[in-house]
RNA sequence: GCUUUCAUAGUUAAAUGGAUAUAACAGACCCCUCCUAAGGGUCAGUUGCAGGUUCGAUUCCUGCUGGGAGCACCA
């Protein structure tokens, strides 16, 4: 289906045209001043530069030819050369009737789809999931979903942190720990055991002692720096170990991030391009691009238009080893090969840019993926109250299980204190409901600024929060189901009013955004559009709600209109929220 | 130091170069014989500073001030 600022635009455009003037000044937006109309169009006011006319004496001559047209119910010019307009009645229920039959709600599909890649979880093994896991995760599911929603072909993989220095400072602190392991002998031969030498509960606190270790203890930095390069080097008995490290973790990381409705489909790590790794740097060497600086293999990325200076790329360290830049190239040459992308579509902390843009400046220059675009879509920062980064009461960082139980904590509260539903329910909810909280309140900010992490304002049930929007759904299914009890069926129900009352009108309105609304997400990559979308249809729903009465109308026809409106802002909310990345519960 | 990013009501956030800058929360007031008042309505209050481009700037450009971040072998 087509859009329907579209549907309009092109009207205007044959309006315009039609004068003599060019099609390019017909665009239509949605009204910023909904008291006067609930669209618009500037047009004339640009067009009165070029050709040199007064924009009124243009946006007349255009509205005249819009007299009568059985989309709008009104086009009118006011003062410089605004043209307001009312959409009908008609036009919007035909249009809302149509959205309702097509799955997608009239979405149309990008076409070709393309093939993305997006990288969105980049968690280390051996490590618990810390508050700083949040943004990527949410983000990067929710883009995975709207690309989807568009028609793309998305692989959505969470590229484990496993084979940096971390792994070799975990293969030291466990042998300090435990220095009896088969793995440690150098002289064995056998078979290594199936079973992991630890839990992860146990694994979770060796990384942090190492890593304080490494701080202080110069010589023991310097084994995990060899260790590490072992490992890379593919030494058998440090490999097994990295396996059950690996195994391990992953299996706890899986269990965290389904709590999140987090998904990823490939799981994927920096060890998987390691193989990668030699024939690139060969590549390098051979394209005249690397040059050794302090006995470092690195790559010039600086660039004739710079104003700034760009570092070199360190493709090797001066002690063979690979690092951060090195399998984040070879990772692009393996998804390459794999995927044949479109786009990949990187989702990291602001703080890398530099990083990815030196990434990026290789990928180029060394021409490893030329009919890929690179994305880097930087996300802020997650401060607390204090406008800090977000910290626990002691000043730690918060593990992202605690984050999760205090939001569903205070969401559980708050569902007793009105007590609709059991106490066994109220857990349940809690934890779908705590979910919205969270995410809505990460994704209705704009992802490259830092916001503003506040539990009790994401978790209430008023204002711009996750909670809201699914009270909004919960009230509309509540009425559906009265609906059914009273002996009707809805899917009977199946075109809105062809006349409606103003909050009846103001709904559609809404309602047929819904693909203007995911459009311009998409291109702009911007989930926090589609949250004040679903903040403004909800609006208007309950103002809808509250100006008619439903289950008390008396015209069944007109009922049956009300039921139709119904379930299409059903469709559109729960759509939505899906592609937000939650859902909602049928009572709370 | 260099680079980069942000700055909007008391607070948290919106706004393809368009009209009187939009909401929410907090504050003041009003509305339940009515489908969940977890709601609806009314009021008050904002673009850091100085220039520039433009018919028109929160938006684009320059400078300043103030916060965050990044600047070679961590990821």
């Amino acid at each position: 289906m087509k859009k329907i600022l579209d549907l309009m635009t092109e009207q205007f455009e044959q309006a315009f045209s039609r004068c003599g003037y060019d099609a390019g000044y017909a665009k239509i937006t949605v009204s910023n001043r909904p008291d006067l109309c609930e669209y618009q169009c500037n047009g004339a006011m640009g067009a009165a530069k070029a050709y040199k006319k007064a924009p009124f004496l243009i946006a007349d001559a255009v509205v005249a030819e819009l007299q009568n047209n059985e989309l709008f119910e009104k086009v009118e010019v006011v003062k410089p050369g605004f043209i307001n307009i009312i959409a009908s009645e008609q036009f919007l229920a035909s249009y809302a009737d149509q959205m309702a039959e097509d799955p997608a709600l009239g979405f149309e599909k990008t076409t070709p789809a393309k093939t993305a890649v997006i990288d969105y979880g980049g968690p280390n093994v051996a490590k618990p999931l810390h508050v700083g896991h949040l943004r990527p995760a949410v983000i990067g599911e929710c883009l995975k979903r709207l690309l989807r929603f568009a028609g793309d072909k998305v692989i959505g993989d969470v590229h484990l942190g496993d084979w940096g220095l971390q792994m070799g400072l975990i293969i030291e602190q466990l042998r300090s720990e435990q220095p009896d392991l088969v793995y440690f002998d150098e002289n064995y031969t056998g078979e290594y055991p199936s079973e992991a030498p630890f839990t992860i509960s146990e694994l979770e606190t060796i990384y942090p002692a190492a890593s304080a270790r490494s701080k202080e203890d110069e010589a023991f930095k310097e084994r995990a720096h060899t260790a590490t390069l072992k490992l890379q080097e593919g030494y058998r008995p440090y490999r097994a170990l990295w396996q059950h490290i690996l195994n391990v973790s992953v299996t706890d990381l899986k269990k965290n991030y389904e709590n999140l409705s987090v998904s990823f489909d490939v799981w994927k790590g920096e060890s998987d391009a390691d193989p990668y790794i030699p024939s690139m740097i060969d590549d390098f060497i051979a394209k005249g691009l690397a040059h050794e600086s302090q006995g470092a293999l690195v790559i010039d990325v600086e660039e004739e238009s710079d104003t700034k200076t760009i570092p070199p790329c360190i493709v090797r360290k001066s002690d063979g080893a690979a690092l951060y830049a090195t399998s984040d190239l070879a990772t692009i040459i393996q998804r390459v090969q794999d995927y044949k992308p479109d786009e990949i579509i990187y989702v990291a902390d602001n703080r890398q840019e530099m990083h990815f843009n030196q990434v990026f400046r290789v990928t180029k220059k060394a021409e490893l993926a030329p009919d890929t675009r690179l994305i880097f879509h930087g996300f802020g920062t997650m401060n607390g109250k204090d406008g800090k980064p977000f910290k626990t009461r002691e000043g730690g960082v918060m593990r992202l299980e605690t984050l999760i139980s205090s939001i569903n904590d205070a969401v559980y509260e708050k569902i007793m204190e009105n007590r609709t539903v059991s106490e066994a329910e109220a857990k349940n909810v809690a934890k779908i409901v705590g979910l919205s909280a969270l995410k809505y309140g990460d994704l209705s900010n704009q992802s490259s600024k830092d916001y503003i992490f506040d539990i009790d304002r994401f978790s209430s049930f008023e204002g711009n929060t996750g909670p809201y929007i699914l009270y909004t759904i919960v009230r509309i299914k509540s009425i559906l189901e009265k609906y059914e009890a009273s002996g009707k069926n809805a899917k009977d129900a199946v075109s809105v009013n062809k006349t409606q009352t103003p909050s009846e009108k103001a709904l559609l309105v809404e309602l047929v955004k819904f693909n203007d609304c995911i459009d311009a997400a998409y291109t702009e990559l911007a989930p926090h559009r589609i949250c004040s979308y679903i903040y403004s249809l909800s609006n208007a729903f309950n103002k809808f709600y509250h100006e008619n009465n439903i289950m008390g109308e008396s015209d069944e026809a007109k009922q049956s209109g009300f039921i139709s409106l119904l379930k299409l802002t059903e469709k559109t909310l729960e759509t939505c929220i899906d592609i937000l990345g939650f859902s909602a519960p049928d009572r709370m």
